[in-house]
DNA sequence: TTGTAAGCGTTATCAC
DNA sequence: GTGATAACGCTTACAA
């Protein structure tokens, strides 16, 4: 609803114009006009050029007629004129996912205090293809991408576009990751400092790299660690918390002879499915199995016993990811040193090699009450420490 | 990164100009060149005006032109040449709030199928003037405000804007809420059932709507029913799973014979909270204490045991708010009939009334594992039905 | 039915 | 330093 009407500033123009004026903004023109200056000149004042050569004298009378006259730049005309929009698309699979709502809100806290509108767009019922249809339409500086890897995307959906990846490494584009291989390897040796030797890892069938990097990190470090794991011992479930109880009510169908000790699962919310499903099924977590998550999602703590797991850093990733992408992109107004590479060209050249090859943002084990030694070989239930 | 460079569309041009263009975009005018008619036709053939006068013939060779150039309209220039930007503003107080995350889940969505773009703003470190400030610089269409009342910010700040409140009714600007006291009603109703007379309530002394409301409906069924209910049964807290925590250790520490019966939390975070400190004191959830939250998220069927709460369609409230301020704007291109007033004006006149005055949405009871008969009363500890 | 002309609000290029 | 003038890409009277 529109609320009121603006204090009417009346302007200095022909009556024809006047009674469509009645709501409108105040432009350059009017502060122009105030100031006694040409238009170009606010333009240099206010338009974010830092060290514009102008009179002092000239630039206060400027800003003061901007203040009184409540002048707000239009960003979007700003936009057209220098072909830039200000704002990214951020891309998610689902924001309802408290992983991805960290993700944005991290991405989204340094892009507002960059100066930069967020476009968000949740892929789960809109589909990937659509929204970046409508960010190009938009002419968005650049966007985020996460868990959406290109492969599926099709190279054409990108083309020409600034774009930052989260969790999905490549050679083309700069990306932003965290260490998946090393979450799975640290869920391994925990579980194997535990004396776990008969695991599990369960997780989606889905081709998103964060979660094939955890498993395979998790497999190599148990075999590297003499442990069996073949086949038999992965289990396919979606990620989410039915999921993880489907897939752990198939795994205690096992008997309790051939049931793993222990589990890692993919992220924390099939970590907590599936101590559902022990619940349900009267085994005792972690006396009779041990289970691992991945994510350190706030959830973790919240259910009984709380979770152990892989802490990742997910707002910090959305932040590095937002970072990545605003400093890619061609040297802003807010007096961002002299790197532009002049205002001529529309967008940075490709950019590959070592400055956009980020580290892996590091992760680290939280052990809390899910995991303990193995009831076999140690010397009876107990928390580990 | 800027990925490959688009087909480079050669433009009749004169060659000066050449070089500027070969990062280029198509628009209208090279479509208009293509199909060998003027720009302005091009236009109205694209402009979504769905039926606008023009030859079928004509129509289908612009079309033709256009997808072979692979023509993608230029949202900004549109929208300032129809002083419309064809997004809308989400402002939420805190996303990583799993609540907050579904309403903005379920805005984005209709805004996404309308065709809007949304810009979402994190009221959580940024500050709600500043992002209410640069959606006004972003021209955008309106804004939708969750848990973020006009009062606190003052008039002025909405002043000219479309807005759409969320769970905080006005008489001044359309709002979708839920039906926050009887969710402290059916909460009431439900204790009251199961023999609870000594009874508390426990949420956040900010001055939010709907954790208000909840609590007066709460309060007044309460006494409806001739349970006491003073001011010490009313604990403050912050509405998050520390404040829930923090309120129920105080609550324990009172004599167990002072110590209510039951509790009701301003929502299911901090009922979780108040779960979690019950566990820690050894208080058995529901055979000593009953607990009910409010909003039915995912958290609340995570927890041991299940949450009995108020479900609280979050995600159908965004939905409709998007939708509400939608229907608020002035007729879309997109073949929404000719009820707009007239490209001319603005933006619709306030509208206050019948129309803007939606039916709260419904709330209801999910009785879960978390209450059940008061233990002196009834015949013994067991669950609700 | 189609084309011409005039913006929308801002920025950028140059002479002055 | 400053001020005309021409974009930016699209829309919309109004004229043809």
């Amino acid at each position: 609803m529109r609320i009121g009407s603006p204090a009417n500033t009346y302007l200095h123009m022909p009556p024809a114009k006047a009674r469509r004026s009645v709501n409108r903004r105040v432009t350059v023109r009017d502060v122009a006009a105030r100031a006694g200056v040409s238009q170009p000149t606010v333009s240099l004042v206010l338009g974010g050029h830092p060290r514009a050569r102008v009179a002092t004298e000239t630039r206060e009378r400027v800003m003061a007629a901007a203040a009184e006259l409540g002048y707000r730049p239009n960003v979007i005309a700003r936009g057209l004129a220098r072909r830039r929009s200000y704002a990214i698309g951020l891309l998610v699979p689902d924001l309802r996912n408290p992983f991805y709502a960290e993700i944005v809100s991290g991405a989204e806290r340094v892009a507002a205090q960059e100066g930069y509108a967020v476009l968000l767009c949740d892929a789960s019922e809109v589909g990937p293809h659509r929204h970046l249809e409508t960010l190009r339409e938009r002419l968005v500086d650049g966007i985020i991408l996460d868990a959406v890897g290109a492969s599926e995307l099709g190279e054409a959906a990108l083309e020409g576009l600034n774009v930052v990846f989260i969790d999905e490494p490549s050679s083309r584009v700069p990306f932003v990751a965290s260490d998946a291989t090393g979450a799975g390897r640290l869920a391994a040796q925990h579980l194997i400092a535990l004396g776990h030797r008969r695991v599990a890892f369960m997780g989606p069938a889905a081709d998103v790299y964060a979660f094939r990097m955890r498993e395979r990190g998790f497999v190599q470090a148990m075999r590297v660690a003499g442990a069996t794991f073949d086949s038999e011992r992965v289990r396919r479930a979606p990620a989410t918390v039915a999921g993880g109880m489907a897939a752990m009510r198939a795994m205690l169908a096992l008997g309790v002879a051939q049931r793993p000790t222990a589990v890692f699962c993919a992220n924390d919310l099939m970590a907590v499915g599936a101590l559902k499903a022990c619940a349900a099924a009267g085994v005792q977590v972690p006396r009779d199995l041990s289970v691992v998550g991945c994510d350190d999602i706030e959830l973790a703590t919240l259910v009984t016993p709380e979770l152990t797991t892989i802490a990742v850093p997910a707002r910090e990733l959305g932040a590095r990811a937002a970072r990545t992408l605003i400093r890619l992109l061609p040297g802003d107004a807010e007096a961002r040193g002299p790197e532009g590479r002049g205002p001529e060209t529309r967008g940075p050249e490709p950019r590959t090699g070592p400055r956009s090859l980020p580290r892996a943002v590091p992760v680290k084990l939280v052990t809390r009450g899910t995991t303990a030694r193995v009831p076999e070989e140690g010397t009876g239930p107990g928390r580990a420490t």
